[in-house]
RNA sequence: GGCCCGUUAGUCUAGCGGUUGAGGACGCCGCCCUCUCAAGGCGGAGAUCACGGGUUCGAAUCCCGUACGGGCUACCA
């Protein structure tokens, strides 16, 4: 006899998967956050794995904090990652609005299917009274929700009531009598919530607004959504949700709920902990593969070597069944280490021309002569691209070929100019470079490399002694390559200004 | 207080009952390369698989409990 299986298995197939919807629901009330992108690339890859529908829905129902601005950056953000929609500003579909302040008709039309129903009742009860009532059954112990009082009010008074003006909000009335309600969570398996322990929530405020848990339903219900992926701080809102779903008629999407993203103290990521939107990394010089990637192995695996992957290949394998049900802590280490992966993965035209880009916006350089110094930007980007992690270290890195002076920093003047011999170097570099008739690294190089020897200097103080008075720092790109970028007039005037504050 | 979720090295993870004296990656340490810094190569330290019971010939893997962490318990989402 085949063993009985006891415990249902997380599954996908609950639902068509040809039919596959699944929506994105930030809320306006700031930008992209790290772990809202998170679950925006899952909902995105397990749409393109499917080949389903990617639904983008702007939950802004606060209006007090919600911007259009915020939704512009979040439109942004996404665009930037990659992670295109299908539905949704600036997409069209058939299921808009997309915005939830335009669909309030919709979660009126809902309230007259609960009413008619008989799944709802309103309710009289003031925000203090219940304030009241709440703490003295929590102190009690047990079961602390809303008591339930307005549910006996026959349906004739409260109709008075109501047409008397009185205020009030609708709530759920919870079946009662219903089993426990269960769910299989595509990540976390079946999870059981007592009935009892339900109370009879708020659909609609005593302004006519509808609250998330009843908003979220109506629009999931008329989207046709068949998964929803979330972050697990909506796992406790799940089943308040299914009740919902039934009273409303419609069909149970499958539930995936993605563990949070924590900072460094194991506290939930906030700006506490440094840049948290997408756009501040973007703009710390961040590549959106880079993010993307270390996103998505940010509780999610392939197997068990990976650490580097591209969309498509996340695209062919995503499933909720990799996906980690732990909270993870979010690595900026780990996020720069692959960054600087992707930085130098680049081919050298494209990082040429980001580095233009940015050293025109520092204005550091013209548009103009961004143009005209291209191959000579070719030949510095290898340069570059080798030494960085983030994008933003690169004016630094390169500033001393744009200036007309050198500023020497107190450690390298210290370290390298005061040292013995460093004056003794340059003046030795400045001849032989200034016989050279082809100036070109190689050239460079083989002029140099005698240097140290016929002046009896270790090369280490030779080669220091003149970066130093090149860059000005004791750490720049290779100094031969240096050399020849700066060109010979530069370099020899240099050595000559840096000689005259150096020791012999 | 009640309900729910989670727990493999500092961090992200692999592992879905025996081939694991627990694999990979970041970080850390050392060596090599070397004009600096990186990059790269090689090597190393680091995990009583939260703890305690049980099931089993055998458990990181299944079950129960405890501890710790988190979420929900709002006319926030």
């Amino acid at each position: 006899m085949p063993c009985t299986r006891t415990q249902a298995e997380p599954n996908e197939e609950s639902h068509d998967m040809d039919q596959v919807r699944v929506r994105f629901a930030p809320s306006p009330t700031g930008h992209l956050h790290i772990g809202g992108a998170r679950t925006a690339i899952y909902n995105w890859a397990f749409a393109r794995r499917h080949g389903g529908d990617f639904i983008l829905r702007i939950d802004d129902t606060d209006p007090e904090r919600s911007t259009d601005e915020n939704t512009q950056a979040i439109l942004r953000a996404m665009e930037w990652l990659g992670l295109d929609w299908d539905e949704g500003p600036g997409a069209g579909g058939d299921f808009g609005p997309y915005f939830q302040t335009q669909r309030s008709e919709l979660y009126a039309q809902g309230l007259v299917t609960l009413q008619a129903n008989d799944a709802v009742y309103p309710c009289f009860c003031t925000a203090d009274e219940l304030k009241g009532r709440r703490e003295a059954a929590r102190e009690a112990g047990g079961f602390a929700g809303y008591d339930r009082r307005c549910r006996a009010i026959d349906t004739e008074e409260a109709a008075a009531r109501i047409a008397r003006g009185d205020e009030h909000v609708w709530r759920l009335a919870v079946p009662l009598e219903r089993d426990d309600v269960t769910f299989v969570d595509a990540i976390r398996g079946e999870t059981a919530f007592p009935i009892g322990s339900l109370d009879d929530f708020i659909l609609v405020r005593s302004d006519g607004t509808p609250t998330y848990n009843f908003a979220t339903v109506v629009d999931d219900v008329a989207m046709e959504i068949s998964h929803v992926v979330r972050g697990d701080d909506h796992l406790s809102n799940t089943p308040r949700q299914i009740l919902v779903f039934e009273a409303l008629g419609g069909e149970v999407p499958t539930f995936a709920h993605l563990s949070m993203i924590w900072g460094a103290d194991g506290k939930r990521l906030s700006k506490r902990h440094g840049a948290t939107s997408v756009e501040a990394y973007r703009d710390l010089g961040y590549l959106p593969e880079a993010i993307l990637n270390y996103l998505t192995l940010l509780g999610w695996s392939l197997d068990d070597k990976t650490t580097m992957i591209d969309r498509d290949t996340l695209v062919e394998n995503f499933s909720f069944e990799r996906v980690s049900k732990n909270p993870a802590v979010f690595d900026t280490d780990k996020l720069e280490w692959m960054n600087g992966v992707y930085i130098r993965e680049m081919p050298v035209e494209e990082f040429a021309d980001r580095m233009s880009a940015l050293l025109t916006a520092q204005g550091m350089l013209t548009g103009a002569e961004a143009e005209e110094r291209r191959e000579w930007l070719l030949k510095l980007a290898p340069l570059v691209s080798e030494r960085i992690k983030r994008m933003d270290e690169i004016p630094s890195m390169v500033g001393f070929f744009f200036s007309d002076t050198v500023e020497f920093d107190d450690k390298a003047r210290k370290k390298v100019l005061d040292k013995a011999g460093a004056g003794c170097a340059m003046d030795a570099v400045e001849a032989v470079l200034k016989g050279l008739d082809t100036f070109e690294t190689e050239s460079i190089e083989a002029a140099l490399r005698d240097v140290p020897e016929a002046l009896d200097l270790k090369p280490r103080i030779v080669f220091q002694a003149v970066r130093v008075a090149l860059s000005g720092s004791m750490v720049s790109p290779p100094l031969f390559e240096s050399i020849d970028l700066l060109g010979k007039e530069k370099t020899l005037q240099r050595l000559r200004q840096a000689r005259s504050s150096a020791t012999d």
